[in-house]
DNA sequence: CTGGTAACCTGGCCGC
DNA sequence: TGCGGCCAGGTTACCA
């Protein structure tokens, strides 16, 4: 689930449930979702502080803390955030818990345990140690710079548009609803695409993701010609009624139209 | 350097 | 009902 508009939406929950409520404890309930610190190291930068703000960039989320690191998480395939009042409502599958002195509870929960939660002095740092490009709703690309990163790809564009060095937080599934909305097939070859093409998926990956995170990644409340309100086999185009089709583009599963997108 | 693949984990689901 | 095999929205080490 986690792509940019996801991971948005968690920071809206985040900032909603979590912001300045003073920490009583935390601990990791499964210590190897703790990443670059210790278990104890991060359990331990906690308690006594408080959460005043939060940061996003692309599939990370940044938890400020009171005169300590910044707590850090990605949420893998499938991790999320909950807060529940009592111990008993604690979701199964929580890897960081953490108590409040009101009594309440944050969890981060992560089935599969393919994300992880780790600290971090300053979330800058940390995105240039993993080579992260621009957040994808930043505003700080520029189409000039998109192209540039393009030029000289020998492979396909939907790998390309998910290479989070070239532009953060896009992933297989709002890949293919960009794809979708530029007319595009996901196996084109990024050296085959023109000027044109090229700024028409950039633009169409800013107007996707910001529509996502408007409706808070609710795929039910996505406009009616998204693909994503419906994306699984069998499902139909919801612009020309055409039976979508897969195929694995390095690796992963594609949903495209054969029609709309046609190769 | 580039791109493809397997591995990391833990389930859910499908078909036999 | 039981079980094997495949798939799942991410990242990354490794190989060609």
């Amino acid at each position: 689930m986690p792509e940019l508009p996801e991971v948005a939406s968690f920071r809206r929950f985040f900032d909603r449930h979590f912001l300045q409520r003073r920490i009583a404890s935390a601990q990791a309930r499964n210590p190897k979702i703790v990443r670059g610190v210790s278990a104890r190291e991060l359990e331990e930068a906690l308690p006594g502080r408080s959460f005043p703000g939060s940061r996003q960039h692309g599939k990370y989320f940044f938890a400020q803390v009171e005169n300590s690191p910044w707590v850090v998480m990605h949420f893998g395939m499938n991790g999320y955030l909950e807060s529940f009042e009592n111990p008993e409502e604690e979701p199964l599958y929580t890897r960081l818990l953490i108590e409040f002195e009101d009594g309440g509870f944050f969890a981060y929960v992560n089935q599969r345990m393919l994300g992880w939660v780790g600290l971090a002095a300053d979330p800058d740092e940390l995105i240039a140690e993993k080579g992260l490009g621009p957040d994808a709703l930043s505003g700080n690309i520029r189409l000039e710079e998109f192209r540039e990163k393009f030029a000289g790809r020998r492979g396909d564009i939907k790998p390309a548009l998910m290479d989070q060095s070239i532009i953060a937080g896009i992933g297989n599934i709002y890949s293919d609803e960009i794809l979708f909305q530029a007319r595009i097939h996901p196996r084109k070859k990024v050296h085959d695409l023109g000027p044109q093409q090229i700024e028409l998926i950039f633009e169409k990956s800013k107007s996707v993701l910001r529509t996502a995170v408007d409706r808070n990644a609710d795929t039910s409340a996505f406009p009616e010609n998204f693909l994503l309100r419906d994306r699984r086999k069998g499902a139909l185009c919801p612009v020309c009624g055409n039976k979508l089709r897969t195929a694995k583009v390095s690796g992963r599963t594609a949903y495209f139209c054969p029609r709309c997108q046609s190769e």
